[in-house]
DNA sequence: TGAATACCCACGAAAGCCCATGCTATCCCT
DNA sequence: AGGGATAGCATGGGCTTTCGTGGGTATTCA
């Protein structure tokens, strides 16, 4: 769990970092407001740009206003960002209002992306697996990382 | 049966590393809490690569809120380490905590994944196999490897 | 010119890395 | 068959590096 600091950096946890330089050969990622849930969802920029070709494709056969355009317009409110020499990025204060976020910070890998929560959120959220619940019960209680 | 030292570290058995590189071509494994069990289960990485690949499959381009829901519960209480050149991992005191484990500990080979017991919590569960049950309580005694 | 961003250094804690020590099992030799 | 050398394993301790974080200073841009 990482701390959002007064100048709105938060690091980003070197574990990740390490996938994401992997995957994309970039020291940045996208992040941007989640559909379905009070979170912000984050990706490698070369998974965000094969996930764009995606949809680029579904609208190109699809001319109907249908799922598409809402993804798009989800798609829209992303925001690139590099992460600094001690791995920091800057959280703005939109993002951070999207996703609900406030000074504390969780990071959750799910394989080929990852989402950011505000743990007292993720904790009011239904019908979570109990194992990821108590785990950031225990996260909240201040017991190690 | 093993220990946890002061830094939390803990020497994952050798032949369990045996097979785990023979897997998954890593010093890695992947724990998390069990299920149904007050115990750790793990896997080699190449496992969890085949779940992740077939929640790609099964969702593709679409982030609706099966798929948050399905890959927190798969990944979000899960850990992966990385063990040192003699063989140990760390394991967090959250980890710990969600696999009942104390000081002591037991891996479990069970075909294609692994559990690991705190002794005695194994020995207070109902229903095990009465020559497992003899062999750990031997263990427990400090008799036999 | 003021605010936001980039860049830089510093610190405490955690994790990683290396070496040393028992201990056990195995091998090998006469 | 017995006994000594050998190798691998689990473990302990200390040193070094990295991580997350706070704060300061320069630079950019409207």
């Amino acid at each position: 769990m990482n701390g959002v600091d007064l100048k709105n950096r938060l690091s980003v946890p070197s574990s990740l970092r390490e996938t994401i330089e992997a995957r994309s050969q970039t020291r940045e990622l996208v992040i941007g407001p989640d559909e379905h849930s009070p979170c912000l969802i984050g990706y490698d920029v070369s998974y965000f740009e094969r996930i764009e070709a995606r949809l680029e494709d579904e609208f190109a056969s699809d001319f109907g206003p249908g799922r598409s355009l809402k993804s798009r317009s989800v798609f829209g409110a992303t925001e690139h960002l590099k992460y600094d020499d001690n791995g920091r990025i800057i959280l703005s204060p939109l993002m951070r209002e999207m996703g609900e976020i406030g000074t504390q910070v969780l990071f959750m890998g799910l394989g080929h992306y990852f989402e950011i929560w505000s743990p007292e959120v993720f904790l009011a959220q239904e019908g979570q697996d109990p194992r990821v619940l108590k785990l950031v019960k225990a996260l909240v209680a201040g017991r190690a990382q």
